[in-house]
RNA sequence: UGCUGAUGGCGAC
């Protein structure tokens, strides 16, 4: 019984939907549907697929709901874009008797900042706070691309502060979030400022610099950012 | 100090 949401967690990340549809299918036959391991990975499988009409249907007619499952489904909802959905979703928590938790927090932002919806994806992420919540790697990587397209240059400086207090600073993704924040805020000197403090050399983070670099016309500085890193023997895209 | 499910950045594809 434990390894049908292992394999429908590995339907999901090959969006398999066949197999993964099979797997429900046995799940069904056999017995297992009511685990709620077994749920909520179908609904997460059904999330990845974009079917988000299966999903809703299988949550609905769950046996045993819980904070895991709900989650899955708001975050879908979230990264597909779908605002109305995902906030209705996300406040019916309460009539289902449960707490969101950090990783549902996460999950909506994270979902809102791939769908351009940047300013929910901020939103929710003070929301966190206002009930609680200390945001973890995930809720800052998550929430300062967001930041940066929507030049909130303050409260990208705010959350860098956070960081360096909080020693996240040694986060590879956080790094390279900062960068790319304060690229799009169109601040060069911060933005190198935070790559050298960098101890280490990380493809992302050069990503995001030369990105950034570009961005303002640098294209010159750029390049010779790129070489430079090439010949330290650097892989670059 | 792990051991079935939900959440992360830039880029390439």
């Amino acid at each position: 019984a434990h390894v049908l949401p292992s394999v429908i967690k590995a339907c999901a990340g090959l969006l398999a939907v066949k197999i993964g549809k099979q797997v429900h299918g046995f799940s069904l036959a056999s017995g297992l549907y009511w685990d709620p391991f077994v749920e909520s990975s179908l609904v997460h499988f059904y999330v990845k697929c974009d079917e988000l009409v299966d999903a809703h249907k299988l949550f609905d007619n769950m046996v045993e709901r819980d904070v895991v499952c709900w989650s899955a489904l708001a975050a879908g909802y979230a990264r597909k874009g779908d605002l109305v959905n995902a906030k209705k979703v996300f406040n019916e928590v309460k009539d289902l008797g449960f707490e969101p938790n950090t990783v549902s927090w996460n999950g909506m932002i994270a979902g809102f900042n791939q769908s351009g919806c940047y300013l929910d994806a901020v939103l929710m992420f003070q929301q966190m706070h206002l009930h609680g919540f200390t945001s973890d790697g995930t809720s800052i990587s998550s929430v300062l691309p967001a930041i940066g397209d929507l030049g909130y240059l303050n409260s990208g400086t705010q959350v860098h502060g956070y960081v360096i207090k909080t020693g996240f600073a040694v986060d590879k993704c956080i790094v390279s979030a900062l960068i790319d924040m304060y690229g799009k805020c169109r601040c060069a000197l911060e933005m190198s400022q935070v790559f050298e403090d960098m101890g280490q050399v990380d493809v992302g983070a050069c990503n995001a610099l030369i990105a950034g670099l570009s961005r303002h016309g640098l294209a010159e500085k750029a390049l010779t950012v790129f070489k430079e890193l090439q010949g330290q023997g650097m892989e670059l895209n």
